[in-house]
DNA sequence: CAAACGTGGCG
DNA sequence: TCGCCAAGTTT
C-alpha cells in the first residue's frame, strides 16, 4: 500500500504539478527557502507576486544579508507575520557569514536557522538535496488524514507524529521532492478542504475515507475559542509639512513596523482621554486632539480591532521622545511609503497622501 | 504546550 | 458582518 501510494503520486505529478517560479529542475536552495519561509500559512497567488518582487531584488544570499532590515521589511509588507522577514534576514548573515554562504543539507542543522522549522527543514533537505525526508504541512496532513481515515483531531501532536509517520513510510527511494510537492499539490487541488474532488484523485482506490464516504468530516478540527474585540485610538501629529510615526518594537505584533502612535482604550475612557493618555505615555508630551480623521476595522488572528485616528497638535514645550516605541521620526508625508507599515497604519498614509496631493501622484 | 503571530479570500 | 481557512515557528 505504501509502495503505491508514492508511485501513482508521483506518475499524477508528471502531468499534474503547478508551474510555480521557484520549482526548478535543479532547485537553487535559496529559491527554495525564500517561497518556503513567504508559503508559511499564506496562500501560492498571495505568494507569487511577492516572490517575484523579492528575487529581483534580492536574487541571492548575498544581496539578502547585506540589505538593511528596513528594505527587507518594505518587500514584505502585505504578507504577514514580520518574523519571517526578519528571520529570513538573519538566516542569510548567518548562511553567509558562518557558512560561506553554502547551506547545510542535513535536516538538524537547517532547522537551528532562525524561521526554519521541522517542516521547512524537511521542505529545503528534500526538494533542495534529496534527502530522504517527508515535508509534512496541512496541505499532506489533510491528505493523509483521509488517506488513512485518521479521525482524533488534526491538532493534536501525537495525530501529527502518527501523520508524520505514514509519510515517512510512503516515501519513495528516490524523487523525494517531487514526492513532497506532489503531495501537496494533490491537497491544494483535488483533495481540498472541503468538497474534495475525489473523482480526479490518483490515490482514490486506495483511500480508506473515500470507500467508508467520510471524506467530508476528515481532517477532523477541534473548535476554536473565539476572539476579543478591541477599541484603539492613533495621533496624526502634523508639524509644517512633517507628520510623526513611531516604530513598534521588535518583537510582538508587527514588530518592527511604523505606525501612528496611540494604543487601547481603557474602561470608560473616552476617545479623546484614551488618545491624550497614551500620547504621553508614549512620547511624553501633551496634545491637543482635533477631527476625526477616520475609523478603521481590522480583523488579526487572535483580536478585533476598531482604530480611530484623529488629527491632533502637540501642546507641550518639550519635544516627542521614544518611550515605549523603537524610534520616532518626523517625516514628509511623500516619504511615508518608504517606512514599512501594517495593513491599517498604511492605509492611513495612503489616505493622508491623498487629502494632501490629490489623487495624482506617490500613491501606492 | 497553548498562545501569539497578518492578511486576503470565500461562503 | 463573520467565521474559517492557507506550504508553520517560536516561546
Amino acid at each position: 500500500m505504501f509502495t503505491q501510494v508514492s508511485q501513482r503520486l508521483l506518475e499524477w505529478y508528471k502531468d499534474h504539478a503547478r508551474n510555480l517560479p521557484w520549482r526548478k529542475e535543479n532547485p537553487d536552495p535559496y529559491a527554495v527557502l525564500v517561497s518556503e519561509i513567504m508559503l508559511q500559512q499564506t496562500r501560492v497567488e498571495t505568494v507569487i507576486p511577492y516572490y517575484e518582487r523579492w528575487m529581483n531584488r534580492f536574487p541571492n544570499l548575498e544581496t539578502l544579508a547585506q540589505a538593511p532590515l528596513e528594505e527587507v521589511l518594505r518587500y514584505w509588507e502585505g504578507l504577514g507575520y514580520y518574523s519571517r522577514a526578519r528571520n529570513l534576514h538573519r538566516t542569510a548573515q548567518i548562511l553567509v557569514q558562518s557558512y560561506q554562504g553554502i547551506f547545510p543539507q542535513e535536516l538538524s542543522d537547517l532547522q537551528k536557522l532562525p524561521g526554519i522549522g521541522i517542516y521547512t527543514a524537511a521542505a529545503i533537505a528534500s526538494i533542495a538535496f534529496g534527502q530522504k525526508i517527508a515535508a509534512v504541512d496541512g496541505n499532506i496532513r489533510r491528505v493523509l488524514s483521509r488517506l488513512f481515515q485518521i479521525t482524533e483531531p488534526v491538532s493534536l501532536p501525537e495525530t501529527r507524529d502518527k501523520i508524520q509517520n505514514l509519510a515517512q513510510q510512503c516515501l519513495p527511494p528516490d524523487k523525494t521532492g517531487d514526492y513532497n510537492q506532489a503531495l501537496m499539490d494533490l491537497g491544494a487541488t483535488v483533495c481540498l478542504p472541503r468538497f474534495p474532488k475525489c473523482d480526479l484523485c490518483p490515490l482514490v482506490q486506495l483511500c480508506l475515507a473515500y470507500q467508508n464516504r467520510k471524506q467530508n468530516e476528515i481532517p477532523v478540527k477541534t473548535g476554536k475559542k473565539s476572539i476579543p474585540s478591541v477599541v484603539v485610538t492613533a495621533a496624526i501629529i502634523e508639524d509644517r509639512d512633517r507628520v510623526l510615526i513611531a516604530q513598534r518594537p521588535e518583537n510582538g505584533l508587527l514588530g518592527g513596523l511604523w505606525e501612528f502612535p496611540g494604543g487601547k482604550v481603557e474602561n470608560g475612557e473616552t476617545l479623546s482621554e484614551c488618545l491624550k493618555r497614551e500620547i504621553f505615555e508614549e512620547l511624553g508630551v501633551l496634545i491637543e486632539v482635533g477631527q476625526l480623521f477616520g475609523v478603521y476595522h481590522h480583523a488579526y488572528t487572535h483580536f478585533k480591532v476598531v482604530l480611530h485616528a484623529f488629527e491632533a497638535q502637540i501642546q507641550d514645550s518639550q519635544p516627542p521622545r521614544p518611550i515605549q516605541a523603537e524610534e520616532i521620526r518626523w517625516v514628509s508625508i511623500p516619504s511615508l511609503q518608504e517606512y514599512p507599515m501594517g495593513k491599517i497604519d498604511r492605509l492611513i498614509a495612503r489616505e493622508l497622501v491623498e487629502r494632501k496631493y490629490g489623487n495624482r501622484k506617490f500613491v501606492g
